[in-house]
DNA sequence: CCCACTCCATTGTTGAGCAATCTGCTAGCG
DNA sequence: CGCTAGCAGATTGCTCAACAATGGAGTGGG
């Protein structure tokens, strides 16, 4: 036995490293809502068979990042409005779901809150809009993971994907407001103050969804279905 | 302009129609836990080809009712106990969802409960146990609908096509007792009694749950991952 | 009994090919 | 001038055949 092969564990096919490679463009900005993602010219781009991009392009549209139109292929999906609200509002519920837990948790679990929370802030300090963005959400990723529930976290990270459709769109506004309002909200954590928790979450949602609807609009995107 | 020709809004390629038909086959039961879903034997039996039917296996490793492992292909998902335990809280999520907007229901959303109720019932008494389930899932599903979130609609249902997964294989018991437990839920929602629904959703579900991975354990499925 | 080796079934991926369909353009017509 | 028909060109939907890579089952030797 020479040398332990570099595990790995979870190996996976072309298809799926060209849908998570899509993804990070997805939430990158790099692709915007409505951009068409043609099959020849991926499959010229990754290298690869059209049909393994077919699968890839698969994964997205049921994945909700893409859309798919019989005989006129796969664009980035645009949210409607109507499809805002309804995440932010699945998005709602995980989150309560997690605040929940707050009277319950220990010390390493408010760990997992305390460190995505720093990074954001430096981010914030350093005026990386995006990592900020980056960090904020896991933090709410973290909170949801406190309702210890893996279907619940997927259901989360899905949520989140469709949104960082529209927010990758938009410059992150009142950016150095966000540490206060996440240490506030952390502090309730920290007290295992779940209703109190709950109380600032419910509000601060409702907030980040009028923002993004708001902008959906001056910009025009998601139009006609 | 002779006629309309009949509107296929919603066209669908050959992989969503084989998905789809193995959905179908996975609810009812034809399909077991564990089962391996060869991509050649497939092809054959639905006469398309092997890229298609790869394509439609996409799909429903991605909704989660199929497994899929590198080189050794995929085969049908069998749930194990702490999947069951996910699944059931993130049912419960979705139907306290609905179930709080009991008090401002109008009637045309309490007839949406009322239909599948009666089916069901007719199902019971016709001593139909596989029909029985299919309307008492639809009424669950039209409690979830009260919460008027397309996204989290769809959740609901790709949780209780996972879940058939393993209630495919049981037969539901004490049956006759459904109506009457169902009636009494409905009840509640007639009054516009949120906090009465909820109260006797959750230990419903609890039992269900529980009543599933007793019967998953009995039969020694969803052993190794 | 256990290990190594071979063989076979199955998957992963490719590339070419063709029918169906959409899109944009052009030409003809009123 | 506006409008429709229809003709390419582009793109997708799906098929087919091939080959490499891998996993598993069987086989034989130690």
């Amino acid at each position: 036995m020479p040398a332990l092969k570099p595990i790995e564990l979870h190996r996976t096919g072309a298809a799926d490293l060209i849908a998570q490679a899509l993804r990070e463009q997805l939430v990158d900005g790099e692709l915007r809502s409505g951009d068409p993602l043609r099959e020849a010219d991926l499959a010229e781009a990754f290298d690869v068979s059209r049909n393994t991009v077919r699968e890839a392009l698969r994964l997205l549209t049921s994945a909700g990042l893409a859309v798919h139109e019989v005989h006129r292929g796969v664009a980035v999906k645009s949210l409607t409005v109507e499809e805002v609200r309804d995440l932010y509002g699945l998005r709602e519920l995980c989150e309560l779901a997690g605040a929940l837990r707050a009277e319950t948790i220990d010390s390493a679990q408010l760990a997992t809150l305390r460190t995505p929370l720093d990074l954001a802030a430096a981010a914030v300090v350093a005026g990386e809009g995006r990592d900020a963005m980056t960090h904020d959400l896991a933090f709410h990723r973290a909170i949801v993971a406190l309702a210890c529930n893996r279907r619940l976290d997927a259901v989360f990270v899905g949520v989140l994907a469709e949104l960082r459709l529209g927010l990758a769109m938009m410059e992150p506004s009142s950016l150095e407001q966000w540490p206060a309002r996440n240490e506030e909200l952390y502090a309730r954590f920290a007290a295992r103050d779940a209703a109190g928790a709950s109380e600032r979450l419910v509000p601060y949602l409702a907030r980040s969804c009028e923002e993004l609807i708001g902008h959906l609009q001056e910009t025009g995107t998601g139009r006609d279905a």
